[in-house]
DNA sequence: TGCAATGTTTCCATAATTTGCAACATGGAG
DNA sequence: CTCCATGTTGCAAATTATGGAAACATTGCA
């Protein structure tokens, strides 16, 4: 079938797309305390310093974050507050219906 | 490595996940406006109706929309407005954001 | 009952994503 | 300059996501 899908919901997809890994959503979390270099992020959450890099790729390309060059370490930071308060969205009605419906119980 | 990320993020990258597709966000934005039936949706993204009913089948484990059958008919209803204000924050500073790195490189 | 309309599930092929390893690039120290 | 630390990119394997076709399920109606 032919696609008719408008192009700005493409772009909004991408934008989710960025979102949709948990080492990314972790990362966004810990950017939210202090800018990180890309070995420390890789250490807190367990991967290779490769793959580490090519999440915060994505991210910056989705434009959530931008990075810094300081000496030998690359130093990002945060530059989209608001996906704060879209996982804080996340929190409070999505996952809480899905608790609701599922039973799972909830966590801190 | 071993994964050290906490099971919260990943319930978080989960409902991102479900918006990560052209086709699912399209389907919220036409469910914005009053609740639809399979066929119809079908019909607006251009794909076969078996293809519509999984993409429906995530956004209802994720907790987006709900379903109600009236007759041969199944009906989606959106039930997390919250998430038009996502779509809305990724509008207006993510993607702008992104325009401005793109198009005036060099920059701050 | 039989039949049509609508949705869901299953199967399969294709495409996209993710990861680690290795190679390469960049910047600082000696 | 060389050596080392940090990041990025290329590659291949494994995993996951996507879409169409067909089978199956459910409802309404004659």
């Amino acid at each position: 079938m032919e696609p008719t899908i408008p192009r700005k919901y493409s772009l909004r997809a991408e934008m989710f797309k960025a979102l949709a890994h948990p080492a990314r959503i972790y990362i966004l979390d810990k950017l939210r305390e202090r800018p990180r270099c890309v070995c420390e992020l890789a250490a807190e959450i367990g991967l290779e310093k490769s793959a580490a890099s090519k999440h915060l790729s994505q991210l910056k390309e989705a434009g959530f974050v931008e990075d810094e060059r300081r000496g030998t370490l690359v130093e990002y930071r945060l530059v989209a507050p608001c996906v704060l308060d879209m996982a804080a969205c996340a929190e409070g009605t999505i996952l809480e219906n899905r608790r609701k419906r599922l039973e799972i119980p909830g966590e801190g």
